[in-house]
DNA sequence: TAGTGGTCTAGACCACGGA
DNA sequence: CCGTGGTCTAGACCACTAT
């Protein structure tokens, strides 16, 4: 049973996409929308408080909420998995394994996962039948054998997990940049050595706060973007200087 | 004055950078953290939800919450102007504007920033005395005045605009991927035409939702990285595909 | 000055996690 | 089972915007 500011968030939502709130405009107050749900102000507050963390509404003390935009948000679950956002986007996509090894884990990699043997897999993602993304992906020691236990085309790595292991990816932190295809790169996804590549690094961990993995994902410039709403008063993503001094190393494969 | 709430969530934090919460530990609950600080549970859960969006905690129903990471979070202002977020970050910078002109706005800048005579200009960023981003940006006709009265070496725009004409940049919305540099950003950049560089398209909007301004800034690879905290429930980044079919055009400039 | 959102309180009940 | 966070209510006062 979905909540009841859920509820009005969804009406909210619906009432934007739709263009009932058209771009520009003011919301209702915080007032009319509790008398119109039978609702107290503060469930009213935490619906619209909702659509500011999506970045469709704005506001500001002393004034009606204004209407930023009426892009679809998406979920965590599309940020972390590429499968489950191809397929909300409605897109055609595939994978393959196509290395897939076990070995020590490097000092950094402790840190990062915890010690011993980590599971180093290299996968080729398609979207509409073109290769458009090589994921390399470091697994903690303790999620390894269900890793292991999966087809080589499985097409989601996180939905499988859940099902096989109830494990759930719930935190990430993500860092994106511009990186040069290297020889392998350039093969698996049919560009130029050199050609730029958008890369994502992240980390996963379970609610309990427990590392999954640790991927570098790098896309073919000209597929795939990322977008952000950000205002005032909210801070999803930071920008960061790279420290030129520290190694780039943290090779994971040729690459 | 700053509110209850941010006064708890700023002990928190300190908290949690000090290392008094390790990550991985948990927080006291919200009924031990109330009566510490002599407020309502309801403020207590403002102060928390704070620190959830940044991305430091996380929690789940039934159980403490947890401590994710000990990152300091920055603000929307370093986001969207690189002078702000090189000044929060200690490094030295400099900027200098390279070409500026007024020109009619094209049909898809009308549709962003509203019609009229645009005001186009292309800047070159350093950091620590290394030239690392281009930016080009569109000014919309109604601040292109206040935006030209600027000297050509200004630091911040954002800054110089909201001292000059109180405007205030309140939200954006931000587009990454990786290009090719171009001939002119290679020049002006010092790289290779060809090789990866970081873009970041945006376009920010004041408190009332009037566009101010649309950019296309490209840092080159290594120089800079963005980075983003997510969870279950918190959606502050988005993965878009690329229409193949649209003209990638739009081009502002010769790059 | 009237309307609006921002903050805060003091309760209540429920769903879930862990012992 | 108890403790925890998730939801919800019904009020209150204040700061700010718009008129």
């Amino acid at each position: 049973m979905a909540a009841r500011y859920e509820l009005i968030a969804d009406d909210l939502r619906e009432g934007i996409i739709s263009g009932a709130y058209p771009v520009g405009s003011q919301l209702p107050s915080e007032a009319e929308l509790a008398r119109r749900h039978g609702a107290a102000r503060g469930t009213v507050r935490q619906a619209v408080a909702v659509l500011a963390a999506e970045g469709l509404v704005g506001s500001r003390q002393g004034a009606r909420r204004i209407v930023l935009g009426a892009a679809r948000s998406q979920s965590f679950a599309e940020l972390h998995s590429f499968a489950q956002w191809a397929r909300a986007g409605g897109h055609r996509f595939g994978g393959q394994v196509i290395e897939q090894r076990r070995r020590p884990a490097s000092s950094a990699e402790s840190a990062r996962l915890g010690g011993g043997e980590v599971l180093e897999v290299l996968r080729l993602r398609t979207l509409e039948g073109e290769p458009v993304l090589v994921e390399r992906t470091v697994y903690a020691a303790w999620v390894a054998p269900a890793v292991e236990a999966l087809p080589g085309d499985c097409e989601s790595v996180t939905q499988a997990l859940y099902d096989a292991a109830g494990l759930v990816c719930a935190y990430g932190e993500h860092l994106i940049d511009a990186v040069a295809a290297g020889a392998q790169d350039a093969r698996l996804l049919g560009v130029r050595r050199g050609s730029p590549l958008l890369r994502q690094r992240r980390t996963t961990t379970t609610h309990e706060g427990r590392p999954v993995e640790s991927s570098d994902d790098r896309y073919r410039a000209g597929s795939v973007a990322f977008s952000i709403r950000n205002s005032i008063g909210a801070n999803p993503l930071v920008r960061q200087a790279i420290d030129l001094r520290s190694a780039s190393g943290e090779h994971m494969f040729e690459s």
